[in-house]
DNA sequence: CTTCTCACG
DNA sequence: ACGTACGTGAGAAGT
């Protein structure tokens, strides 16, 4: 048996590294010991993060409590890893910190299904990020378990992930080498996995008291446990990818990129991605460049160069002047750059041995609540065009569905606000009801035009997102003068959204800059930007309208045909003879009543290939 | 590490 | 009293 000993807030705390059968045994003695007393924290350290890759391996699983890890080192198989498997099938209270990526882990590496684990597990990081969701960059403590000790349990806690960063270089390895190539025998490695199960066991119920003090229910921590293990379910079973389609496509991408970086470079500019470089290449022209970035450089962003190459938004020759080649070359080649390299070559490279890419959802990322999806990033696919999503396809027979939710955030603005007019016209409207054609009538009687529509969709979204008129004037194209009457108009059909708006920054004032949701959620605003707080509620509560969504689908049986979350949509792969059913299904347990507003959601039916939704004929 | 850009809802 | 567009992931360039 090796064991090493560390001081955590004052205690000595011992990791035990089991090397034969009786030090096994040791291990199982405390482990029936241990779990009579409470929960055991459970980790484990794998050879890198890439889960599916087809050289991905488990290296150790890791047990705890407050004072004791044992870490077991599952490579070298035999007895090491049935007393690993035996152990994390007979513990009924576990502790991880992010718990989906072990629960994946297991599942592959171990065979123990996701849903033998998810019950009995609290996931440290959700209690985290429940207390406070931001991230380190927006002030908060982040949701890692370094911050998280330091600031709970013990300042000098160590900081693991980067000590043996400093262990790898050591040894001749890197960051990305090292996980996968570390010996075994490594007493740093040993010591620090071991730690970390034992600030695990420290942090969970400190994290609990804290939510417990802040009056945090928990009906929402419970919750948000479960959506994180559909999100993990979805990860999981991963989305098919044609490959025929994908990689020709990476590669003509790739020589597009490449031609219109050869003429770009022509012109001075030999990197299409330095501003400084566009910009001066563009004045040398004679172009004449106003806008400034936030630091004070001048901007040549897409929205800059599309006019200098006569081309609107959606890249249409405009004819209103002689397209500048060198705004044309840059547009050309960041796009097919981006196209190709973040998402074509990503479908490629990213697959399982079965051709399917596993994207990371992180089910609760962002301050609102919002999930995230990285590796590749599947909620941000360009949707101008099939081109990529075409690449993406449903199972063999089945055909893809997405349904969405309609008009969500306004919905969900009217419900929490409780906008009179609004309400009624959501509940009157049925199933093609267009809110923002209602708003134009509202405001300019029945004669309101389609362009009326779309100021007034502007000002709906002006209120949403806490926006002026200027910015709403120049994302909508139409004059300052216009918005500002739009917006004054929008604020006398619907002065209750303004009063809410004042209430909830209020409300945040007297609670420490913490509003709370309609769902409990705690959602910490800026002391400078307090305005943002109606987006907040509005887009949390949309968050956790998707997430209902989410449990009743599951409960109706339709989980195995969902593929991934995208805020306001859910995409699913269905067999094609029961797609129609199937997508009726979805509707139907996507829209319920918030508030007295109903929540409704539209399903289409596509083909084969996700692009099939977007333009695409397969 | 920060800034800028660009893809999404 | 006034005015503030919200939330992400990813890569290149420059500090």
């Amino acid at each position: 048996m090796q064991e090493f000993r560390h001081t955590i807030a004052g205690d000595i705390v011992t990791v035990h590294v089991p090397e034969d059968a009786d030090d096994l045994g040791m291990f199982w003695d405390w482990f029936y010991q241990a779990r009579e007393r409470g929960p055991i924290a459970l980790d484990t350290e794998t050879t890198g993060l890439d889960i599916y890759s087809p050289g991905f391996r488990l290296r150790t699983v890791q047990f705890g409590d407050a004072h004791d890890a044992w870490v077991i080192l599952w490579e070298r198989g035999g007895h090491f890893d049935s007393y690993a498997r035996d152990a994390i099938r007979r513990t009924r209270q576990i502790l991880i910190h992010n718990a989906a990526y072990d629960w994946l882990v297991l599942n592959q590496c171990a065979g123990i299904p996701l849903e033998d684990l998810a019950p009995w597990t609290t996931d440290t990081r959700i209690l985290a990020a429940l207390i406070d969701p931001r991230q380190p960059s927006e002030g908060g403590i982040g949701t890692g378990l370094k911050p998280l000790s330091a600031r709970w349990i013990d300042p000098s806690a160590p900081d693991t992930q980067a000590g043996l960063t400093t262990v790898f270089r050591s040894l001749g390895l890197t960051k990305e080498t090292g996980w996968a190539n570390i010996p075994l025998s490594n007493p740093t490695f040993l010591l620090y996995a071991g730690l970390d199960v034992i600030l695990t066991a420290r942090l969970a119920p400190i994290l609990r008291a804290e939510l417990s003090r802040l009056g945090v229910r928990d009906e929402l921590v419970t919750y948000e446990h479960e959506i994180a293990r559909l999100c993990a379910v979805m990860q999981r079973t991963g989305l098919l990818v044609d490959q025929e389609y994908a990689a020709p496509l990476a590669r003509r991408l790739a020589e597009e990129a490449a031609h219109y970086s050869a003429v770009a470079a022509r012109y001075g500019v030999s990197k299409i991605g330095s501003v400084a470089q566009v910009s001066e290449a563009l004045t040398g022209m004679g172009e004449t460049l106003t806008e400034r970035t936030d630091a004070g450089a001048l901007k040549v962003d897409k929205a800059v160069l599309l006019p200098l190459a006569d081309l609107d938004r959606d890249w249409q020759r405009i004819g209103a002047r002689e397209p500048n080649p060198l705004a044309n070359a840059v547009l050309r080649a960041k796009r097919a750059k981006k196209w190709g390299e973040d998402y074509a070559a990503q479908f490629v490279t990213q697959l399982d041995t079965a051709g399917r890419i596993h994207a990371s959802i992180n089910s609760l990322q962002a301050r609102t609540g919002r999930m995230s999806v990285s590796g590749p990033p599947l909620q941000q696919l360009p949707s101008g065009d099939h081109v990529i999503r075409r690449a993406i396809l449903a199972e063999p027979g089945h055909v893809v569905i997405s349904t969405d939710f309609q008009a969500i955030e306004m919905r969900v603005l009217a419900a929490l606000a409780d906008v009179k007019r609004m309400k009624a016209g959501f509940l009157s409207g049925g199933e093609k009801f267009d809110i923002h054609m209602y708003t134009a009538r509202l405001v300019k009687g029945p004669a309101a035009t389609k362009r009326d529509r779309k100021v007034f969709k502007g000002a709906g979204f002006g209120k949403v997102y806490g926006g002026g008129s200027r910015t709403l004037a120049r994302q909508t194209g139409a004059s300052e003068a216009e918005i500002a009457q739009a917006v004054a108009a929008y604020d006398r059909v619907f002065p209750e959204i303004k009063q809410a708006s004042s209430r909830w920054q209020r409300q945040a004032f007297q609670n420490r800059m913490v509003f709370i949701s309609a769902t409990g959620r705690r959602l910490p605003l800026d002391r400078d930007r307090t305005f943002a707080v109606t987006n907040y509620a509005c887009q949390s509560v949309a968050r956790d309208v998707l997430g209902q969504a989410m449990l009743q689908i599951e409960s109706a049986g339709l989980l195995e045909f969902c593929r991934l979350p995208i805020h306001d949509e859910i995409l699913a792969s269905a067999p094609k003879r029961e797609a129609e059913e199937i997508a009726r299904e979805f509707e139907r347990f996507m829209s319920f009543p918030l508030y007295g507003v109903p929540i409704e959601a539209e399903a289409e039916i596509g083909g084969q290939s996700w692009g099939s939704l977007y333009g695409a004929d397969y």
